[in-house]
DNA sequence: TGTCATCCATACACCAGCGTATGGAAGCGA
DNA sequence: TCGCTTCCATACGCTGGTGTATGGATGACA
């Protein structure tokens, strides 16, 4: 076997990082191979097509973004809140849980229903375990459902939404809302 | 003045449908002037580029998204509590201030810094009303920023996160977080 | 009725990107 | 050293889009 100068693991590391700058739209093979420095010759010999490696990059983020989390968290121990407390920093920097790969595959499942579907999993994976620790300190199922989709939105509106806060920095106002959501 | 078949404001008004389906690469000269039944003729003759199109649709966007809604809401009068419950409703359905439209143009800032800048306008006036609603019934300033963070993140996360809540429906579990933020 | 502003159709040059075909190059094992 | 696997370069045809040029068509108004 001669060594692979450019494996199919390097092609699917490229298209997250392009596919967190710039959508899925941005996931060009020429451009990738360019910023590869190789050309796109090799590239149809590992995928086929375009279509194929969109789904490979989906399939590694499935696979990192949820599991790999919630591991992290609970291999450390701590009640509950102590656990919620850790949630934020457990999201380990790396090129699949870039939150920009999250806010850019949200944007892709809204034309395409098969990344619906994917989202559609991670995202009720997120939602169980994020329920589970409000649960074991609130007084009943509704409080544990508002709190859980509070604390999922304003992790998400966190990083979306762009208003000036007048003197806040956007961390300290997301400090203000957590701190209320573990009372 | 000969009859304008397709004026301008038909152009931008295809363009915010294209744009709230698929994003700005969506909106291309071509498939518009197909989906208004002419040839691209026209559309030159008005806009000059496609680059001058999306900066009008982003004008559009910015003058309906915000005034509109918030004047419709004080025309009605109320205390606090209520402007706040009309606040969902007071979103007339129009292309403009279609959800999707703005979800559109969220992503689109992360790769556009001039259209970050509008954003920031818009997030920064809708934050400053909403807490402006909350400070009338809050104990404290960071109390109303919390609130007033966490209602506008949970009607973008409404929208954004495809999580299944077992049983309740995306609207009831909108209803438990409104509820507790109006108390 | 003629003129002018407004809008549209058509044809064209051009470019970026997809996917294919083909001929290597480079290293590993026998 | 030979052959095989793995990867890369290059050239090509094709599609879908941008922007330009030009010649109408159509209707309001004088």
């Amino acid at each position: 076997m001669a060594q692979a100068r450019t494996p199919r693991g390097k092609w699917i590391e490229e298209g997250l990082r392009a596919l967190a700058a710039g959508g899925p739209d941005a996931v060009r093979v020429e451009p990738l191979a360019q910023s590869l420095g190789v050309s796109k010759g090799g590239f149809y010999w590992h995928f086929g097509d375009r279509e194929t490696l969109l789904g490979e990059l989906l399939d590694a983020w499935e696979r990192d973004v949820t599991e790999q989390v919630i591991e992290r968290v609970e291999s450390e121990g701590g009640d509950a809140r102590e656990r919620l407390r850790r949630l934020p920093e457990a999201i380990v920097p790396k090129v699949t849980t870039d939150i920009r790969t999250d806010l850019a595959i949200r944007e892709w499942a809204r034309r395409d229903e098969r990344v619906a579907e994917r989202l559609r999993r991670v995202d009720t994976r997120r939602m169980d375990y994020l329920r589970s620790l409000f649960a074991a300190f609130c007084a009943d199922d509704d409080e544990a459902e508002a709190r859980a989709m509070t604390a999922f939105s304003v992790w998400l509106g966190g990083h979306l939404i762009a208003a000036d806060h007048h003197g806040r920095a956007p961390e300290e106002v997301r400090e203000l809302v957590w701190q209320r959501l573990l009372r």
